[in-house]
DNA sequence: TAAAACATGTAATTTGTTACATGATTGA
DNA sequence: TCAATCATGTAACAAATTACATGTTTTA
């Protein structure tokens, strides 16, 4: 049964801004969090197994059939201010990307800048993206105290979008100069 | 016995630029890699150790007692391009600093003032490491045709660093707005 | 009424880290 | 000679994904 804290801290997080089921917290933890979390059903539900043994969160309405909503209780809440002052503990580093350009020479020029233009390709998508969740966030007043604090993940995203777009170009350029003929 | 493709990947593009022991391998992926990739002990051994028995490298001197070195084979130069032409698998999104900031509101606005402060010197301390890294691989001519690709990683690194530093200083900004007193 | 979406959970597997155990070599 | 560094490996544990199993509710 993994229970990290960092899944409580999601879930528990999650269920502060409204009550929902285990579904609806994989739902929105992909579509608002996604450009920087994730959590599998796997990790989910043990996990609300774990905090509603440990009296964080409440199960309301029937366990067996159909729906049941989790709502975070005062003792989560006191819970969930615990997690979030603990120190960030950082992702081990794990870029596929980087990793092959590095070896660039074995892979071949052609292919590093086929790799570049496609990491383009998926920040301009992303850019996108992050237009699309901030018009859905605005477009929602009951969310407006959590809106300044949402923005600034957005802005996150969108500033190293940007920056992968700025660094393609360079770096595409770069390879031109190594290797003039575009073959 | 963990066989990833990655942990192999990154084991046989280390040995292609030079031959080492698995204690320089490591030694090597921390400090080189160090801000793109990561390999921990527990799979440089077993990887290597499934390696030879392919006959993708080969080891060369005593294997019980102090130095040996292992040497990526003829076979193992076309694995490597093998696994380099794979498609890049994403890794999932674990930002442990944006989850906190989007719980902002549980958090506190202080606490989360704290947190960009410190990602903010930390992309300052990076920027740095880049300096010292570009130096130390370009007084190394034997290195020179590898050093391009080498160059397009560490440019990606100090964009990201440049991003980060620029969202800080503006989301800081954003949080005195929305509570003037510092306090 | 059939398909799609909602909903909950478990089990197997993968992946990776950390700690432990052991020993050789080198330099102060 | 003692400590630090180099070196190899295993075992225990931790974290996370994926696939599987099962059933309900809604909608076309």
């Amino acid at each position: 049964m993994p229970r990290s804290g960092q899944t409580d801290m999601a879930v528990l997080g999650a269920l502060s801004i409204e009550p929902m089921s285990g579904y609806a917290l994989r739902e929105s933890i992909r579509d608002v969090l996604g450009h920087f979390w994730s959590e599998s059903f796997g990790q989910i539900y043990p996990a609300l197994a774990g905090l509603e043994r440990d009296g964080f969160v409440r199960r309301e309405g029937a366990a067996k059939r159909g729906a049941s909503t989790f709502a975070i209780t005062a003792a989560g809440r006191r819970r969930l201010r615990e997690l979030l002052t603990e120190p960030v503990q950082a992702a081990p580093a794990r870029n596929g990307l980087l990793l092959r350009l590095f070896f660039g020479r074995a892979l071949g020029t052609e292919a590093c800048r086929a790799l570049i233009a496609g990491a383009r390709a998926d920040a301009e998508r992303r850019l996108r993206e992050f237009d699309a969740l901030d018009a859905r966030t605005a477009a929602e007043p009951q969310y407006a105290d959590d809106a300044p604090f949402w923005h600034l993940t957005i802005s996150a995203g969108r500033h190293h979008a940007h920056a992968v777009i700025a660094w393609a170009d360079e770096s595409l350029a770069a390879l031109d100069h190594l290797d003039p003929d575009g073959r």
